[in-house]
This record gives C-alpha cells, sequence and structure tokens, in this order.
DNA sequence: TGTAAATTACGCACTATTCTGTAACCACGC
DNA sequence: GCGTGGTTACAGAATAGTGCGTAATTTACA
C-alpha cells in the first residue's frame, strides 16, 4: 500500500484524486490561473501545509502547473496543464451524475438537471 | 469536517468513490452479481472487514444492491444499482484519461488510446 | 532614522483525527 | 468443527490541522 504501482489505470488517478482536495482544486482552477493565497481564500478550510501538500501531489500528476516568479514578497501561480483541463469534463460527469442519481431518488419525474458547466 | 454535508455535488461524489476500494469493487461488480467471497478472491489484498465497510458505503450510496438469501452456509449477492451502472462509463473514462496522458508523456505522436468500452 | 509589522508561499515539528488491518467472535446449518 | 457473511475491539498507519520560522521587501509609526 506505499509503493505498489498497480496496473490498473483507474486505481492511478483515483490515486490523484482520491481525498477531498484535488477535486476541488481542479473546479478552482479551470477558470484560470489562480495564486496560493487566492486557492486558500478559494477554500478557507483547507490548511496551508495541505493545500501545498496537495497542489505539489497534482503538479506530479501532470495536472498543475506551478510557476514561481522570483520576487520581493514572493509570487507563486498555479494552473491546469492540458491533461488538466481534460480531465475537468470528466468530473463534472461525476458531479452531474451525482445530481441526476439524487433526483432520482428524491424527486422522481420532472427533471430538475443542476449540470454543472 | 465531520457531518458537514456540502451543496457540490462533486465533493459528494468523491466522498463516496475516494480510496482505493470503490472504483475497483465497481470495475469487478460491471461484469454482473458477485458473492462477497468472490469479491474477496478477485482482490485478495482487502480485508475482509473493509470489504464489509466499503460494500455497505456503496449501498448506502445507492450505488451497489445488497441480497441476502436466507439459507445454510448463509450467502449474499451484490450487484450495481442503475445509478452505479450510469457510473460505470465515467470511471472507465477516468482510466482512458490517465492512459492518454501517459501516452503523453512517454511517446508522443502516435496515439495509443485504450479506451474501455 | 530605527524598529517593528505585514505580506507571500511555503517547510518543519507536533498533535488530532481518521482510516486500515488483525484477530477474535457470533450465528446458522451440516 | 467447517465455512459463510458480518461485527466488535484494539493497534498501527496514514492523513489533516496548528503554530512557528524564513526570505525579501514594503509600510507603519514614534
Amino acid at each position: 500500500m506505499k509503493d505498489v504501482v498497480s496496473r490498473c489505470p483507474i486505481e492511478e488517478t483515483m490515486r490523484v484524486l482520491s481525498g477531498r482536495w484535488p477535486t476541488l482544486l481542479l473546479y478552482y482552477l479551470k477558470d484560470g490561473t489562480k495564486r496560493f493565497s487566492e486557492l486558500r481564500r478559494d477554500n478557507p478550510t483547507v490548511s496551508h501545509r495541505i493545500l501545498a501538500l496537495e497542489l505539489r501531489k497534482l503538479e506530479d500528476a501532470g495536472i498543475v502547473r506551478r510557476t514561481a516568479h522570483q520576487g520581493y514578497p514572493l509570487r507563486v501561480d498555479y494552473d491546469l496543464t492540458e491533461p488538466g483541463r481534460r480531465l475537468v469534463p470528466l468530473i463534472d460527469a461525476l458531479g452531474a451524475w451525482w445530481v441526476h442519481t439524487q433526483d432520482d431518488r428524491t424527486g422522481g419525474s420532472e427533471a430538475n438537471l443542476e449540470t454543472a458547466a
């Protein structure tokens, strides 16, 4: 459960996307470039340590690109890579699945789809 | 961070699918009905406690249906519900995304798509 | 003019919480 | 006693949060 490299692509993908933060960060980054502090403001419940760790994980996975500008009060930009952008609609589809499923349970006939755009 | 019901459907979906086992179980169940012990054999690295917990989680989420036959040496069947079956192609798409992404890194021009059907 | 404070993006150490695994046990019918 | 599906009790591992420190520079203020 440590360095087991599975050959299963789904397992590999879930290794990166599992947890609360990865998909949320994808969600906030799909609008464009964000700075570290902006991402913290977007989501105040994540600690800075975890945010840094998660961003690094996404960077290692090739989903997010980190751009550090050397300068005075320090400044780092994050944005999605091409693979990262390709991931966005898939994650949106998962959200739509959830909405659809809840809809089946609570409502019934009248669809009240709120498919994330 | 305990019983916080988020309004974000993606977060809700990931709450169920996060971790190693949910997507794997979906994968094994997409072929049809399986018994508890079959799922253990399919995936020997999961402990039976965790398997029971994960199956219950998926059942609560409405993804898996549990059918207990009362009888001699006890027998329980698991299979996917309708929402569960709708989830399968989305998960396959995540796998395909991974394959594609790895392909971009190692290979380059010639696409070697293995989009799971 | 000197000093303190704020800013930004973290790293490190420590703690708290959560997850996962092991082992034992239950019920049942044979 | 065996095998089935499942639960509980406890232990260890993984994950998450808190708070302090750092770098360089600007601002706050007496």
